[in-house]
DNA sequence: TTTCTGGTTTGTTGGACCACATCGCAGGCG
DNA sequence: CGCCTGCGATGTGGTCCAACAAACCAGAAA
């Protein structure tokens, strides 16, 4: 071993083996985290200018740029130009925008996806019944009503979509929600191209009625039923592979 | 007056003007994209050279390596030192990291976390009892007893976490079961918790097995109801602000 | 007040150096 | 003769520096 460049110690990282061998750029992505949790830095606060950070944390600027993308690529630091690298509350939508990413969407996917909507959607029927309000329902009425105002198939996509996480939302769990709505845009597409093969506002605001219907009379048998149902009618369209089975 | 610009002759980029102002490297990052879908590279391919992407797209190489270290930072592609950067499809990691990044654990989402899986891994209960066959619930008890064997909190965390994916696998869907590995950093921390305070690998060897039997009987009210005291059994030891309604 | 000027910041570029992985070649050995 | 080994040459990514352009901000000047 000759000399090594010390390189400050690497706190702490997630990587359960990492010694040392971690690149700078790694080093100044954990570092400035830190420094962001350190200060207590809020949304909107502003981050050290790219030198200050160089000079701070003994990196030079093009490596700082580069810790800089990643972090802007993670949707956790937004950089307006001139202004500096703000923290951001972007990071959802990174998340999203991620695992958006290699999404090819097939028919199996459509199918695995709804499958997943029923598996949710369903679960969580018990808890709305036992802890919604008469307020929690008449707000998924009111969502729904939108969808009989919506002027296009991909508005109405949307509005189809904001139901059902409104319904996701019942179950008061926020880490479902997120996760549910990571899937917006594939679920949006789905609901796109069952809209898409004839238009059914009306046939969809009634069956989401008689969802809220059967949560209001606490019939969990038919909320699983109706929505089952539901979450199959959009299958038909999706592709010649999607026939078979309901 | 200053001297005449250098370079930054005309060599404007591809197709039509960008009105949108886009930086030069989010424009590398899709001309990456492209170039990677166009010359069909699979998995394990290796991209060009910095320096001869650079070259290809008219970018400077630091502009090139900022542009991968957004591919990278999305799971895309790995870099290899002395090798080049190569697809990836470490995706799924990214995601999982990215996921991961803003979490910081607190009681809170530890409720709130357990609540997700209570949901998932209670709604899955019926189809599990209806299409596991007795070789799943054999590989269960597999994956169960590998706890027992378990040299530390940290391998017993795993292993735990083993079991409930095991479990989410069971239910036959791409998709929970990748939103479900979404969470496995913070499950497993939660587990660690859990069992850092006693360790207790033969109670949840237990308990799983315990669960895997209301499996093979059937029993879809004992399926749930164990399941449920046992994901709230670590909550115990989370935090003080714990307490109150489960 | 408005305008201009200088300083600062990010975006981008070109170039430089280092450590090291890989390749190819020469030479030794079976 | 053929195979293996050792060793540079080459090229790669990792990091750094210096510089310029464009845009912005603050303050001096008119």
């Amino acid at each position: 071993m000759s000399d090594p460049p010390i390189l400050l110690a690497a706190l702490v990282v997630d990587g359960p083996h990492d010694p040392a061998k971690v690149s700078a750029v790694d080093r100044l992505v954990d570092q400035i985290r830190q420094m962001m949790r350190a200060d207590g830095l809020r949304i909107g606060d502003a981050l050290p200018t790219e030198r200050e950070l160089g000079d701070l944390f003994r990196a030079s600027r093009n490596t700082v740029r580069e810790a800089l993308q990643i972090l802007k690529a993670y949707g956790i630091v937004e950089v307006r130009p001139k202004i500096g690298a703000v923290l951001s509350d972007r990071h959802e939508d990174a998340v999203r925008k991620l695992f958006a990413f290699q999404n090819d969407i097939s028919p199996a996917s459509f199918l695995d996806v709804q499958g997943y909507r029923r598996i949710i959607e369903v679960g969580i029927g018990d808890h709305i019944i036992l802890h919604a309000s008469p307020d929690d329902l008449s707000d998924l009425e009111h969502v729904n009503a939108r969808i009989l105002a919506a002027h296009s198939v991909d508005d109405a996509a949307h509005c189809d979509f904001a139901f059902h996480e409104a319904l996701v939302t019942l179950a008061g769990n926020r880490t479902l929600l997120t996760n549910y709505r990571l899937l917006q845009p594939v679920i949006t597409q789905i609901m796109r191209v069952g809209k898409a093969a004839r238009p059914v506002q009306i046939d969809t605001h009634q069956t989401h009625a008689t969802l809220i219907a059967a949560l209001r009379a606490r019939d969990r048998v038919a909320y699983a039923y109706l929505l089952s149902r539901h979450l199959e009618y959009g299958l038909q369209f999706v592709g010649p592979q999607g026939s078979g089975a309901g």
